[in-house]
RNA sequence: GGGCCGCUAGCUCAGGUGGUAGAGCAACGCCCUUUUAAGGCGUGGGUCGAAGGUUCGAGCCCUUCGCGGCUCACCA
């Protein structure tokens, strides 16, 4: 029934304005009613000579005088944001990519037909404006127009001007009408484009080659996590989206690619929380004749580096959670980063007593006195993990390197050379969140071959996030990879962490939601 | 998956113990030639997330479901 008006009023544009008072309508019915009076409401092209933030930007400071002295005629576009009508004249603001700025319209000054279209666009219609900038008595820098020029009809309205769109699922549903709407959201995502431009920067200064290897991996590799799985119909073949680009990165160290990095998606399908979003975009980088203290030493200049460069300060607020109530502290990236090697981060940070540790055993009991829900098949290192994840990661809001992993929760790091049972890896937390992962890469092909096997046994013992045997990786260790160091950043956390979000759907453009209903 | 909270006009939100659904903004009409959350007068606009149930009567109570948020669990 409201298709069948809708094409009628198509080609009947009077027809159906008095009888209906429907928001929609009446936008479909204005478009039908510029196309009778010959008037496009999409052009084709339309030439503008300025953005609107080079008006702004070096004629804000000028006087009402000085500007009308210039005599400065442009021509510029954007979409009407507000208008206040006032009779024969009006104000409105356009917005451009750049900035928003008044437009004065009168009628003497545009005519009286075009000042009666005017007065029928809406609040979303995308007009171009040729005329001269001045500023009103009020001292706000204003273009006087002299013409104007519909561009394109919007037909639905936006979200009104003062409390802007807030329903977070509508914000994230349509990503487009936040941004037009809620100012913080472009500017998010503004920030999140230079700090990976900054990221390559610092990167490519010191040598480092962007790669880009497989997303879709026969065997998925390089992470403790479930894969996506898909599947190729002339191959025939089942597929898996990639969880990390570790293995392919450091087959590219074995080929002699010796400092290579990949900015890119990984995949992992497991829950969604506000740290988790089933694709995500890590950096991946790997330096050769490197080991994981020299990357601890380039993590501090890169967080100085990036800082810097993007927000021009080394301190930033953070919200977390403490105690169930919302904190606020300032990140210092200035100073060096607090270090704990893991096990004294379980005592000194995580206040457990040293003996309730020294077994596991015992581990097992304090776990399970403090309700940390372990499985059976849990070995020693994993349960020293979870109680890791319950005792110390929430306290861990400065900067804080966490070293010197147990074994089993790294099956691609290499062993310290004084304990076997240890790995050389560090991890960076900041703001409760882990941001980075890193190690003295594993080079050793039959370590290597033992680790993929304990990982396929606990693999086949139930565990769906152990790593897959990759013997293709361990053929191309067996050729041989020089001392390397490796190290992957969670990018949306990064940007989380500088930006200070509090939730990684605020710094991804279309975070993952069920279906609309 | 568990717990808690939310879903009412295009948007932001009100709607004590069940009794004819409201406001502001937006929209529409009229007035208004420097306003800026412009102003004045007037008007229209609702599947109250969905479906059942209880009741003379449900936006409100009950059940199931959907979507979202937070949180716990799972998970790097």
């Amino acid at each position: 029934m409201l298709r069948w008006a809708a094409f009628l009023n198509y080609f009947s544009p009077f027809i159906f304005m008095e009888e209906t008072t429907d928001l929609l309508q009446l936008r479909r019915d204005k478009l039908s009613e510029f196309r009778a009076k010959g008037i496009n409401p999409y052009i084709n092209r339309f030439h503008v000579t300025a953005f609107i933030a080079d008006l702004i930007q070096p004629h804000l400071e000028n006087t009402k005088e000085e500007l009308e002295e210039k005599n400065l005629e442009t021509v510029v576009a954007g979409r009407i944001m507000s208008r206040r009508k006032h009779g024969k004249t009006s104000f409105c603001n356009i917005k451009d990519g750049t900035g928003q700025i008044q437009v004065y319209i009168k009628k003497d000054d545009i005519g009286e037909a075009s000042y009666e279209n005017f007065s029928r666009f809406d609040i979303g219609d995308f007009i171009g404006v040729q005329g001269r900038l001045s500023k009103t008595k009020t001292g706000e820098l204003t273009i006087f127009s002299k013409q104007i020029t519909l561009l394109s009809k919007s037909l639905l309205p936006l979200p009104e001007k003062w409390h802007g769109l807030k329903d977070v699922e509508l914000r994230y549903r349509q990503r487009y009408v936040d941004l037009i709407v809620n100012p913080g959201v472009r500017e998010v995502f503004v920030s999140r484009s230079k700090i990976i431009q900054a990221l390559r920067e610092f990167l490519n200064e010191r040598h480092y080659l962007e790669v880009e290897t497989p997303m879709m991996h026969s065997i998925p590799g390089g992470a403790t996590a479930r894969p996506f799985k898909t599947h190729h119909n002339a191959l025939d073949m089942d597929l898996y989206l990639r969880v990390a680009p570790e293995l392919y990165l450091k087959r590219l160290v074995v080929g002699g690619l010796e400092r290579v990095y990949e900015i890119n998606r990984s995949f992992r399908n497991e829950g969604i929380s506000t740290e988790h979003n089933p694709e995500f975009t890590m950096l991946e980088f790997y330096t050769a004749y490197a080991d994981y203290q020299d990357l601890m030493v380039l993590t501090e200049e890169l967080f100085r580096f990036v800082g810097n460069k993007v927000f021009g300060t080394l301190s930033f607020p953070c919200s977390y959670q403490e105690d169930g109530e919302t904190k606020e502290a300032t990140i210092d990236f200035s100073r060096s980063f607090d270090r704990y090697t893991f096990q004294q981060s379980l005592i000194e940070v995580g206040q457990i007593p040293p003996e309730a540790i020294a077994t596991q055993e015992k581990a097992v009991d304090y776990a399970l006195k403090n309700k940390v829900p372990l499985d059976k098949k849990d070995n020693f290192g994993k349960v020293l993990g979870k109680l890791f994840d319950h005792f110390v990661e929430h306290h861990l809001v400065q900067p804080t390197f966490i070293t010197d992993y147990p074994l089993e929760l790294s099956p691609l790091s290499k062993k310290r050379e004084d304990d076997p049972n240890l790995v050389e890896r560090f991890e960076l937390f900041v703001g409760q969140k882990e941001i980075a992962n890193a190690y003295t890469e594993l080079n050793d092909p039959i370590d290597q071959k033992e680790r993929f096997q304990q990982q396929v046994a606990q693999k086949e013992a139930g565990d769906e996030e152990a790593h897959w045997m990759d013997h293709d990786f361990i053929r191309a260790l067996e050729y041989g990879m020089p001392p390397t160091a490796g190290e992957g950043i969670g990018i949306d956390r990064l940007v989380m962490l500088f930006t200070n979000s509090q939730s990684i759907r605020d710094v991804i453009l279309f975070p993952q939601l069920k279906k609309e209903a």
